[in-house]
DNA sequence: AGCATTGGATAGTAAGACTATCCTCTGGAT
DNA sequence: ATCCAGAGGATAGTCTTACTATCCAATGCT
């Protein structure tokens, strides 16, 4: 197909399908001649998979690229999806950085949620996360990760349940990566309507009507 | 005290200073003169909070400015400053938006918690978030949600008790928003640990070595 | 008296993600 | 064979956010 049928079909302009041609996050169609390429499935895909990242993740170009690079040659075996997921998970929460010490809460944590005790780049994001809210004075007791830990070992089964290893790279990516996303928030949902329940639960309704900027 | 010494005082430059005060997030200091103007404790404060809210949480000046426009006037009562920190959570999480229908979801995990069956800001915005999720092909289980709700009571009652009420306004909404994020982001790479974890378990430590752009 | 500072206003910059315009080539209809 | 709408490529413009730099007239300290 020509670039206007691909911009119809992936509902993305032919300007932007032009500018993430330049950006390097799509492939050229197949040259016909100079002046005419050909697009497939592939592209529809990989537009798809840009439009997902961008819009409900909210990732930037920048993220994305990493993302398809990394996806690169990925086709099959559930090890290299395994993987490719590690990778998404890091860029979406931006898990690289400086190695830094381990912490004793992050082995504690291991230990007690009996995960393997192997070094990862969560692990390493996890002890310096501990270390930086440690030095904000905004500490994490020993209860408090450990309940994280077991909310966050249900949350792990139910995605890793939900993970299609068949699906095309695209689509398997896609997917995991907006599940991941939208449970991410889900979390943080909930943890606001707790807050908000224990509130009521000490103060009463009150604290809910007092909010907003107009004061009585 | 001066611009000038102000700047110094608060590691923020003269021109963004007057970028703040233009903005309206700072109050002009009292005028002396036409051409000076003297500037207080209360600014240094509010440059602290504005600094802490952009640098470690993230927000946007828009943001920070319904944040400080909540804050006014708030000075005493638990109350009102539990409010605000509704206030301070629905500006970090972005819960405002459509009513929405009530989820069945939603009220299971209210009931299972025995959090007090109040309409709230975060309630609705929990009920929407599940039907976003249905409606994207990401369902969250019952249990998985539960789950949720267990270690966000454990999250909620740990940032409650780490709020300091007797702190300045700044300051409170300062380390409540810290706190927030910190403990949002943790939580989020134990999530990635966990999967991380669960991952290797299942497939072996070939996961981890399989990761990156770079294939063998 | 004189010159650096202050405060206020205006305009410029940088990053990120597009969007619009221009130009040349070409392929199907005439 | 010829014409011209559309294709593809390149270049430049737009919009937003958060500053940063420059100007300028009025001071105030020496």
């Amino acid at each position: 197909m020509r670039l206007a049928r691909l911009s119809e079909v992936s509902g993305t302009s032919p300007a932007s399908i032009k500018f993430y041609l330049r950006a390097g996050l799509l492939q050229p169609g197949a040259a016909i001649n100079p002046t005419r390429a050909d697009y497939g499935e592939g592209h529809v895909r990989r537009l798809r998979l840009i439009q997902g990242l961008r819009s409900t993740v909210g990732l930037g170009l920048e993220d994305i690229r990493r993302i398809i690079d990394a996806s690169a040659g990925v086709e099959d075996s559930p090890v290299r999806r395994l993987a490719l997921l590690a990778t998404v998970q890091s860029v979406v929460l931006r898990l690289d950085g400086d190695p830094g010490a381990a912490s004793p809460a992050g082995d504690a944590l291991v230990r007690a949620m009996a995960w393997p005790d192997e070094d990862s780049e969560a692990r390493r994001a996890v002890d310096r996360h501990l270390a930086v809210m440690e030095a904000a004075g905004v500490g994490a007791t020993a209860e408090v990760v450990q309940a994280y830990g077991r909310a966050a070992d249900a949350i792990a089964d139910a995605q890793l349940a939900a993970t299609d290893l068949q699906d095309s790279v695209e689509d398997f990516v896609l997917t995991a990566a907006v599940g991941m996303h939208l449970h991410n928030q889900l979390i943080l949902k909930i943890v606001a309507l707790a807050q908000a329940s224990q509130s009521i639960r000490r103060y009463g309704a009150g604290v809910r009507d007092a909010a907003g900027p107009g004061q009585p």
